[in-house]
Formats: structure tokens, C-alpha cells, sequence
DNA sequence: TAGACATCGATTTTT
DNA sequence: TCGATGTCTA
């Protein structure tokens, strides 16, 4: 162990020690689960201010959630002790947006764009689709044709060699060409025009290089083409790269992350020092021997071997069960159990592969009145009130956003149809016209009632418009919810489901209001920015309540006592079932998609600290019908001595 | 144009 | 099974 009385190196093993005080050039981070990553990150950031004399402000680093962006900052902060970390912390998205909002001109895109998310890029090629006449079950498979190429930097696609591709093509230009006309970017344009923008103007690029000395990047594993070769740029000057992550860990390839980033750090980087972090601080002994015996059966990986350093344990226990319900009763009835014998609830969690598992655990957890929370899930930005609110909020920032408009144009119901807007679509002129002015001309020229609730609807808007440019976000917010009448609609719902969605929207007031406090920004599109980005913080965080969630969202995470649930083949593993419009069988895809299912489950188990559950039923219900399953294959995988079948 | 009823499809995982 | 979307009627 180092440096005992200075905070920044205290109680570091050797490895962690050679991490946080490595010097300058490239760096590999190999960290294996519970081994320290965050700690030797957040640590060597401290040590360049401290140690290097590095400027906070010449710093970069990114994660890939908001949280653990927010953690990092905490514990930069506290090891500097209060002082401020470094500006330039958060994830790829926010980041390249920042870097967006200074230079979108130079892309064509209006300063005022907006952020669709997945919802609203749903919705757009949605339109776009059917004006093409090309039937709307494509949609997801569309989207996800997009979403690849974006991830692998590809805007506009090779020329096409099939008359599939062909279409595929089209639909990827027009698609664009909507977002762009509605002054929009979605997730992937983020990341890939921020990229653009720093290949195709040298300006911005050495302005960006001479802007930092140290580029850092935690769960480097799950970095894509366009993340990386960003990244590259960044560091290009000083080379100073420090990607942190485990291979072992790699479960985002359905968004593009190419493990190879990691596998093959070190052939973009010869020079780079690596160093492995082998030491796991959290794990009982027959767990870590468990999971590491599973991840064992795949073949690409680093290969390397964590060694167990709390001791030995109790073994990890597999449990079957002839249903859901018993499944999730007897998961309950350990918990009761645990709880007695005082572990914390909020310390206890139940995996699972899907959220649609959710439910047996809820209603098991709610018949005995254990408080739970589920963490992800339902979005609170996904909710209709709350899009509905946030559509208004859009159209005032950026009235080009046809989207927005089309979602709250009769929302309340106020006497405005489908006939009237699509004789406003049919209306557009050009690129630089929109389907507001168009609406707006429709009702200037139509006579009788309908023509005057569309003159009031734009009057409406356009006072609003007028107030965004002199209040702060707060009060534009309120001023909507008021003008639009949609508050007073709202209120009149007295059901349940009414009261909640009420809830939710003064939820949304006190989220602007708590912006506009911690960040001292007044304006409503920095705001809009923001909610396009971060979930707020889920409910009573810290309460005394178990953890539900699902294997992704538990990356990251630990628990004293640990559920992982649904242990069938085709759950979990997901995969084997192929609809009939699905791509002939491609072994080496299968094959490397069992091995994301390995590494997943390798992510669940790794999470537990103590106690480890593995459970799986031997008949579930799915749509509505009973269907019988076969334990998971990982089961099989578990070594016998670190097992105990109950 | 609004609301009632029927049909259809969904369950991976997220910034 | 459930919720979202589409169709029909007043």
C-alpha cells in the first residue's frame, strides 16, 4: 500500500498506484468488476491537479450515464478538497452537444436545434415511412438500420447493391432530411456530427486539441467507432488517452460498442503502459469463483484472472420454481429473511433480463409490504403529459419542430383536426417554410369556426414565443401549462391516473425550478437540453426499500445480497426465437451474441457482495400464455464446489 | 371532429 | 395480458 497520508494515493495496491500516477502518454486501465476502477479514475484526476499542476479545466472526462458522471465529479471534488473538478465531466452525449450548441451553424443546422430522443425519432421516421408508402411494421427495424450505421460513422450510406438497400438508403436520407428541416438531432447525430464537425473544420478541431492536455474515459468497452475516433482526435496532440474498462464487462454491441476498442487499444497505441487491475474487493470467494468459471466459457476476452479478496463465503444458491409468482415468493421470502437477520433492504437487489419481469416481483413485494423501487423503467420524460408539456415548451424554442407541433396542435382538444393539419402539410413551400407558418396561412384564409380556433391556437403560440425571450424557464413553463389550458384539462381528470399525471407535471415544475438553482441557467432551451439528456434522480434514492432492476442497469453497482431472476433459456440467455422476416441464421453473430448474454450474466453475478441467488421457473407466462422454459445454460457452467442447489 | 369500440402488436437492453 | 393505434358512428 502508498502514500499513507496523503488522501490522493492512500491505501492503493500496486497496480492501482502505477494507474493513478502513470505520467504522461497513452494508458490502458484493465478493471476487472470490484477492482477499483472508479476509485483509481477519480484518483488519478486528483493527482494530475495535485501532482502535475494540471489546470481542472484542461481535463476531459467521460463517462457514459449521467450518474456515474455525477459520482465522479463528487468524489474529484472531495479528494481536492471542495474544490471544483474539472468542467469538462460528463457523458459523450452532453458533451458533444455542448460542443454542438458553439457550432452548429457551420453543420446547416439552426443554433435553436433540438434533442429527439428515441420516442420522437420513432415518431419521425414513422412520418417519414409513410409518406415513402412503405408499410410502418418497419419502423423498428429501420431504426435500428440507422442507429448502426450512425454508430459506425456512416451519414451517408455506400452505394446500395440490392433493391433492399436501396430503400434502406432512401429512408436514411429522407429521415435525415426530416430531422434536419425540424431543426433536430437524435442520440446518434450527436456523437456523429460532433464528429463531423471536428474532421471537417480544422478550426474547431485545433481549437478543441489545444483545449486539453488529459483526455480520461471510463468504461471504455462500451465505446463505439464514432466514440472512439473522437476520442482519438481529442488526445491527438498530446496523446495523453486514458480509457479505463473491462472486456469482461462489454454489454452494449446492440448500440454499436465494439469491444475490439478495448482488444486492440493497444495497436492504435504501441506505446501505451497497461495495466491490469486484478484484485476484486468485493466478492465473497465462492461467488467470484462462480462468475469467473462462467465468463471462462468465452473465447474473445483478455482472458484475465481476478483473485478473490474477501475471504470465503457462503456458496451462491440456484433455485427453481414451477412459476413467476412462486419465483417471485420465494426471492421475497429470503429477503424476509436477510431483513431479519439485518441486512438493510436498500442493500438487497432482484436482477432480470427484461423490465416485463418487473411485475410478479412488485406484486410479490407489495402483498407482504416491502417497500421496493424499481429503478429504470418508466421514463419520467417518456410519460404522454410530460411530452405533451415538453412538445409546447420545444415548439417555442424552435417553431420549425413539426413534431412537437403535430403532438400538442389539439392537445387539450380544441376543436383543431387531422383534415386541418394535413391541409397545412400539403401547404409547405420549400425548406425554409414550416409546418407552423403553413398552419398559421390555413388559418388566415379559412372562414367560420375552424379558421378562428386556429387563429387563436397560433395567437396563442406566438405570445408565448414572445414571453420565452423574457422570462426564465420557470415561469414559461407555468405560463404554458396555463395559456394552453392544459393544466385546467388536466385537473378536471379526478381518476387516480388524472391525479398522477397532474403529479407528474408539477414534478416537472419542481424539476425546472431545481435547474435553475443548482445550475444558476435561466433560460428554458438550456433547460430543454438537459431534460433531453439526464433522467431526473430516481425517488427516494437512498431509502429503505429493495432494488429492482435490470442486468444493464445494475452495471456499476454492488449489493450485499444479490437475485438474479429468470434464469431460462431464451430469457436469459435472451435469443433463440427468429421471426419470420429475420436475416437467415449467421453462426458467428449467434455465437457472439451468446457471448454478450455470458458477459451480462458475468455483470450480474459480480454485483454481489455476499450472497448470490440464482433463480429460474420452469413455466412463465408470456402474452397472456403459459409457456414452458428450460434453465439457462449458464447454470450448467457453474462450478459444483462454490454451488448449493436449494 | 370527438368518442366508443375493435384490432393489433409487443417484451431486450439506453444516451 | 395490456396498451397503443385505427375505424366507425353520431
Amino acid at each position: 500500500m502508498h502514500g499513507a497520508d496523503d488522501p490522493i494515493l492512500q491505501d492503493l495496491n500496486e497496480a492501482q498506484y502505477q494507474a493513478v500516477t502513470h505520467d504522461r502518454g497513452p494508458l490502458l486501465i484493465l478493471a476487472g468488476a470490484g477492482s477499483g476502477k472508479t476509485r483509481a479514475i477519480t484518483r488519478r484526476i486528483a493527482w494530475l491537479v495535485r501532482a502535475r499542476s494540471v489546470f481542472p479545466s484542461r481535463i476531459l472526462a467521460v463517462t457514459f450515464t449521467n450518474k456515474a458522471a455525477a459520482e465522479m465529479r463528487e468524489r474529484v471534488s472531495r479528494l481536492l478538497g471542495g474544490e471544483d473538478a474539472p468542467r469538462w465531466m460528463g457523458t459523450f452525449h452532453s458533451i458533444c452537444l455542448r460542443l454542438l450548441r458553439q457550432h452548429a451553424e457551420r453543420l446547416g443546422y439552426s443554433r435553436d436545434f433540438v434533442v429527439y430522443d428515441d420516442d420522437d425519432t420513432e415518431s419521425a421516421l414513422r412520418a417519414v415511412l409513410k409518406r415513402m408508402d412503405l408499410p410502418r411494421e418497419g419502423v423498428r427495424a429501420f431504426a435500428s438500420y440507422i442507429d448502426g450505421l450512425k454508430n459506425e460513422g456512416i451519414l451517408e450510406p455506400p452505394d446500395p447493391r440490392s433493391p433492399r438497400e436501396r430503400v434502406q438508403a432512401e429512408v436514411y436520407a429522407a429521415y435525415q432530411a426530416e430531422l434536419k428541416a425540424n431543426g433536430a438531432m437524435d442520440f446518434g447525430d450527436l456523437l456523429l456530427l460532433a464528429l463531423r464537425l471536428m474532421e471537417e473544420h480544422e478550426d474547431v478541431r485545433r481549437d478543441i486539441q489545444e483545449r486539453f492536455d488529459h483526455v480520461l474515459v471510463d468504461e471504455f468497452q462500451d465505446t463505439n467507432v464514432v466514440q472512439y475516433r473522437l476520442l482519438q482526435w481529442v488526445a491527438a496532440r498530446h496523446q495523453n488517452l486514458c480509457v479505463v474498462g473491462d472486456d469482461d464487462q462489454s454489454i452494449y454491441s446492440w448500440r454499436g460498442a465494439r469491444v475490439e476498442n478495448i482488444l486492440e487499444f493497444t495497436d492504435d497505441y504501441p506505446d501505451a503502459k497497461v495495466v491490469t487491475l486484478g484484485a476484486n474487493y468485493r466478492s465473497r470467494d465462492p461467488i467470484m469463483h462462480a462468475a469467473s468459471r462462467v465468463i471462462s466459457f468465452n473465447r474473445r476476452r483478455h482472458g484475465k484472472e481476478l483473485s478473490a479478496m474477501r475471504g470465503p463465503g457462503e456458496p451462491v444458491r440456484v433455485h427453481a420454481s414451477l412459476n413467476e409468482q412462486h419465483e417471485a415468493a420465494w426471492v421475497v421470502r429470503e429477503i424476509v429473511s436477510h431483513g431479519e437477520d439485518g441486512v438493510d433492504l436498500s442493500r438487497m437487489a432482484i436482477f432480470y433480463r427484461t423490465n416485463a419481469q418487473s411485475r410478479a416481483f412488485e406484486d410479490a413485494l407489495r402483498a407482504r409490504r416491502i417497500p421496493y423501487r424499481v429503478v429504470g423503467g418508466m421514463k419520467f420524460y417518456q410519460r404522454k403529459e410530460v411530452k405533451d408539456v415538453l412538445a409546447y415548451l420545444r415548439l417555442l424554442v424552435n417553431p420549425a419542430d413539426s413534431l412537437s407541433l403535430e403532438r400538442v396542435f389539439n392537445v387539450p382538444p380544441r376543436g383543431i383536426g387531422a383534415a386541418t393539419i394535413e391541409k397545412a402539410r400539403a401547404r409547405i413551400q420549400g425548406p425554409e417554410d414550416s409546418l407552423l407558418m403553413a398552419l398559421a396561412r390555413v388559418g388566415d384564409e379559412t372562414g367560420g369556426a375552424t379558421g378562428k380556433r386556429v387563429r387563436a391556437f397560433i395567437e396563442m403560440l406566438t405570445g408565448l414565443a414572445l414571453q420565452a425571450r423574457e422570462l426564465n424557464a420557470e415561469d414559461i413553463v407555468r405560463q404554458t401549462l396555463d395559456q394552453t389550458g392544459l393544466l385546467e384539462f388536466m385537473n378536471r381528470d379526478e381518476s387516480p391516473e388524472g391525479q398522477s399525471r397532474v403529479e407528474n407535471v408539477q414534478e416537472l415544475l419542481a424539476s425546472v425550478r431545481q435547474f435553475q438553482e443548482a445550475s444558476g441557467q435561466t433560460d428554458l432551451r438550456s433547460w430543454l437540453d438537459r431534460v433531453a439528456l439526464v433522467q431526473p434522480l430516481d425517488e427516494g434514492g437512498e431509502g429503505q426499500a429493495v432494488n429492482l432492476m435490470t442486468v444493464h442497469a445494475a452495471k456499476g453497482l454492488e449489493f450485499e445480497c444479490v437475485f438474479v431472476c429468470g434464469l431460462e433459456q431464451g430469457l436469459f440467455p435472451m435469443g433463440g426465437r427468429r421471426d419470420r422476416h429475420a436475416a437467415p441464421v449467421d453462426a458467428t453473430r449467434d455465437r457472439a451474441a451468446l457471448e454478450e448474454e455470458r458477459r451480462l450474466m458475468y455483470v450480474a453475478m459480480t454485483r454481489a457482495r455476499d450472497w448470490l441467488y440464482l433463480s429460474y421457473a420452469s413455466t412463465r407466462m408470456r402474452w397472456g400464455q403459459v409457456e414452458a422454459g428450460r434453465p439457462s445454460m449458464f447454470l450448467t457452467e457453474l462450478p459444483r464446489d462454490s454451488v448449493r442447489v436449494v
